[in-house]
DNA sequence: GATGAATGAGCATTCATTCAT
DNA sequence: GATGAATGAATGCTCATTCAT
């Protein structure tokens, strides 16, 4: 079986949010990464061309694995629709501790780099994103330019923010999630109107 | 006696700045800082006990600074003056491009070092945050809880995360920060209030 | 899997040697031992914990074998056997010279550490030294204390101290080794039975 | 009056002896002993002319002070007058502790230091020892050689062992001194009289 | 493919010494 | 003479990466 094989990949990926999550990108060593994940040192550099790698690869997976979800939201109501999407965002997180704690600190080693395959996951799930923003297009607001592609970038930057600052809070307060997700929502909501609800 | 030379303390910290913005707080050398500033290697250590101490210091004068600021600002008008505590952390960060990037990349480490002075300073524009949004408590809004501790530090958090987000974008796009600024400040305030005006 | 080739752990120690004769302890450097024993500098740390623990393996490896060939010693008549060990002592050292420096400058070093393996090989010296001391006892001798711990210990002490005179006179002066180790026997049988030798 | 200056040497001498046996020569920093000495970094450098310096002038004095010492002896029995000499030496650097630890772990250095100033000192007290052991001389021991220049050098090294053995052990043993003192002099006095009473 | 021993460039920090005041 | 801030060369140890087996 082949099995052995294919599991190396995942368990080095596993073993990299560990590490990643302990001791920042910088400081975690492949040597541990190795070790956490059962393989010699050497194997890593099978399956990745370095450490930088496995970073961009853990991110390209989640972001793939995300774009695949949202793809199955309901998109009846818009509203909805992106609640849900940042909900989504915000519960995958939140289920992963230490790869939330990675994403907060690491992730924009994987925006900045250059050659990292994966980068078109991230994309889609912002496209996603813009596309039910877009529905919000009232003939007021649209014409007050909250449909120019700069201000739903900085919406969707905002949003993006706003599950961003949860999941900090969230990593340092003893609190339910659901109880800073539903606010969060709540407020994400609430600035998405401002900007797409024309104020005649 | 030989006396210190010159303001090397602030010559250090403004080299600093453009090291960490430029390599990440762990690249950075301490070599390159002190040859940037104009000083040997050394002499870092006359001032500071160590890098980590250097990336302390620089926030702790950040803060120091915008708490200042804060408090001259105009309170007459609650909205108003946490419109003016957002904009001018915005503002403070916008004029300093490098420091923004620090602020972004390595700001968590000093949240999270345990011995380093100047803590105290970012407490400091936290509580002022605070102060002006407990004017906004309603009768409605306070028994739904949105005077709760909890609730306000979320929605301090949500708040901090918005102006992230929006210096981030300002980071990666060639927009006029004003143009950012004015959106983020609409998302942030409509944010702020559907958590604090009571739906009855 | 690429075996340990050769048998660095071996050459490392030798060229430690010659180094720490040379450089003494705490000016010799890792990457001269490392360039003399024709290993990378990091290839110590494969072996050895630190500088430290280079030294104290290198003594340790000397009381060892030492102790092994101790006890070979014919044991028939205490005076010869006591002779033996001291000579023996002398002889392995004086085979190798910078050995002998670095016995003289920084075996204190292995003494004082807390931590280090291979004291035991020293101690076992010690006893087979106060083994055949003990032989000596006679009446009026252990009478007048000639056998306390303490007097044993002492006359212990002053015997090494014999030896150790006779290697660094040896190193300082272009006599033959015999003419030292000759004397060096005389005196210190002749110290020994002033002690053991009760004088009624 | 100018007594402040005199008493800087020897404020940095007696802070010296501290340092050096507290860390030993190379890891004891100039600075620390400045600290201790009351007396700025650089002032050092006015008397020495280095860290080394400091160490030579140490013995230096030690050795002169001895050497006057020495001279006062009562030279009437050879026996007792060697008895003194080596008591007078043991006496003086039991009386001051850490200076008997920098002896044992430095004093080589002073010995193979090329341009060291007060090397005379301590070969001052060479000869005075040899001078009273050359009365040892009876035609016996003399015909076998006991007055040759190496038989003489090799038993005042022997010697200089007992003496330092001596004192290594005081320094790691809680016993009196003196208990120590007797039984060293005991066997010093029995291996000279080895070399020098020929065996006829 | 898998291994892990071997590599060696890289770096924060220290500290003897200098010298402007 | 006295000071102590400033210097900058020096070094033990780390760890991402390689490659012989």
């Amino acid at each position: 079986m082949r099995r052995k094989e294919g599991d190396k990949y995942k368990e080095i990926l596993d073993a990299a949010i560990w590490c990643f999550a302990e001791d920042g990108f910088d400081k975690a060593q492949i040597s541990a990464i190795a070790a956490k994940a059962g393989v010699a040192t050497g194997s890593i550099y099978l399956y990745f061309s370095g450490k930088h790698h496995v970073l961009c690869e853990l991110f390209a997976r989640f972001w793939e694995k995300l774009a695949g979800d949202m793809e199955l939201l309901d998109q009846t109501d818009p509203l909805d629709c992106l609640r849900g999407q940042l909900g989504l965002f915000f519960d995958r997180l939140v289920a992963n501790r230490p790869l939330a704690i990675v994403y907060l600190r690491e992730h924009h080693r994987f925006i900045e780099s250059k050659q990292a395959g994966g980068l078109e996951w991230h994309q889609k799930c912002l496209e996603l994103g813009v596309s039910v923003y877009r529905q919000f297009a009232d003939p007021v607001s649209a014409a007050q330019g909250a449909m120019s592609p700069d201000s739903i970038s900085i919406s969707q930057a905002f949003l993006f923010g706003g599950v961003r600052s949860a999941l900090e809070f969230w990593l340092g307060n003893d609190l339910p999630p659901d109880r800073i997700r539903s606010q969060m929502l709540t407020m994400a909501m609430a600035s998405l109107l401002a900007v797409t609800q024309g104020t005649p």
